[in-house]
DNA sequence: CGCTCTGTCCCAGATGTTTGAACAACTGTT
DNA sequence: AACAGTTGTTCAAACATCTGGGACAGAGCG
């Protein structure tokens, strides 16, 4: 799954290089690129004013920063999504009913992304913004969607990705997974507590289309101090998993 | 202003071409994206394998598509646009108490980029989403924008893009254009009367700093025959320009 | 089964990229 | 006002890399 390209355009590789560095540094001079990329800043230099006139990169007196045209392209990007378009109204009545924060989330190159993010009026303010990449089992969205994924898949996604987890109470070895995903795929959500985010808990439905393949999840999360009890255990999950449900009918006629 | 580079790094910019054309053709295969750039298909899987491994193209079952990695740093572009953060909940405002679509636009390289578009519940259906790019001076956003600017700045815009209009009510010389931002100063708010799109009427209200510099401009779009007589010019553009008063006081003050 | 599509791989030649050094334009300090 | 220490930018030679034709395997189809 890991593909290494067998005649990588090393410019190309070096481009988004740039460009990442840039998102890092939120910003910067030639000089500044050129040693935290530890690359001469001729080399630098060439690169920005390509992508400068290319507009992919705009330059605000004396600093280059990554330029709007590429919201165009990721605006493009999750357009094309069928689960976006579709599931977009119903995440935001999710959130307006649940008043939290409700998510979608795809699975692409074994990593999920988010997609969207709708903020009911007492959602929490969480720093991750659309488009963040999180890995799959540290989230109660990326294990809906594992949960319903063949194995071969998930083996290739843990081999390729690890399972390093990113706080205390993570998944750490493949049988870990395997029963969460089993818990998972008997209750129809998912669960994260406060596995990622300290303070956070989430509640996640998978989304399957007519033949039962994941297409993505869905989910709210909220303050531990909000997500607990009953409202924990059987009101959000429920409301997600009707939600899920709507979203799935959607999917299938369209 | 419309700077080439010197020492253009050429893979990046056929990085790009790539892309450009992946976007265009909606997903495309080897063979098929060789033959609408004119180059080698064992060049173009090159660049597709480099692109894929790097994760900004997926590849679904043999078709390549742009992927979501462009959506992190385009969210990234705009989340760092101080406007974006600030003027997001006031437009959302705007919608829902006009019912209609409310527009955040800014100038980048001598054009606008939708940032952002919120849809109140009789929102009129338009093609272009988030990212979309327009020349400034066919749209009410782009004439707010141009008449806030130096001389120098709207010339060397015109000179780099042209006029060219994309309807027939559209500015074609600049003696219009310059009578066009007059009229804009004189009345604070600018108007689009199917100059882009047959049917859509506009308003749209510039936004400036603390330094009376520009810094973009927001807007409410919807049907002609919605568009109309008092409302078209007055009831709107009093709310348009009460909604940027706020965002302005909310730049100034952040 | 054979035909024609794909996508992928390989390698030599041509081309573009890299690089340090030199320069110009600023900034802030003395 | 001159200076030292920045910065971004340009240039041309050396060489690493990209290009591109051709060959290959596999899929799909009649």
């Amino acid at each position: 799954m890991a593909k290494t390209a067998q005649n990588p355009v090393k410019s190309a590789e070096t481009t988004f290089e740039v460009l990442d560095a840039l998102k890092d540094l939120d910003g910067a001079g030639v000089t500044e690129l050129a040693q935290h990329l530890d690359i001469p800043k001729s080399t630098v230099h060439n690169y920005l004013s390509t992508l400068e006139q290319e507009e992919y990169v705009v330059n605000r007196d004396g600093v280059y920063e990554v330029g709007l045209r590429f919201l165009e392209l990721g605006a493009y990007a999750r357009h094309r999504e069928k689960l976006f378009e579709i599931a977009k109204p119903e995440v935001d009545r999710l959130a307006e009913e649940t008043g939290e924060l409700a998510n979608i989330l795809v699975e692409e190159h074994g990593r999920g992304s988010y997609l969207y993010r709708a903020r009911g009026d007492k959602a929490v303010q969480v720093k991750a913004h659309v488009g963040t990449r999180v890995p799959l089992h540290t989230t109660a969205l990326g294990k809906a969607i594992l949960a319903h994924m063949s194995t071969e898949r998930v083996d290739a996604i843990v081999d390729r990705h690890g399972l390093g987890g990113e706080a205390s109470n993570s998944i750490s070895n493949r049988a870990e997974l395997e029963q969460a995903l089993a818990d998972v795929r008997e209750r129809g959500v998912a669960f994260d507590d406060e596995e990622r985010l300290e303070g956070l808990r989430c509640v996640a439905a998978p989304v399957l289309n007519h033949d039962d393949e994941i297409i993505g999840a869905i989910s709210v999360s909220g303050p531990t101090n909000r997500f607990r009890g009953d409202r924990f255990r059987e009101e959000l999950p429920q409301k997600v998993l009707e939600v899920a449900n709507v979203i799935e009918l959607n999917v299938t006629y369209s």
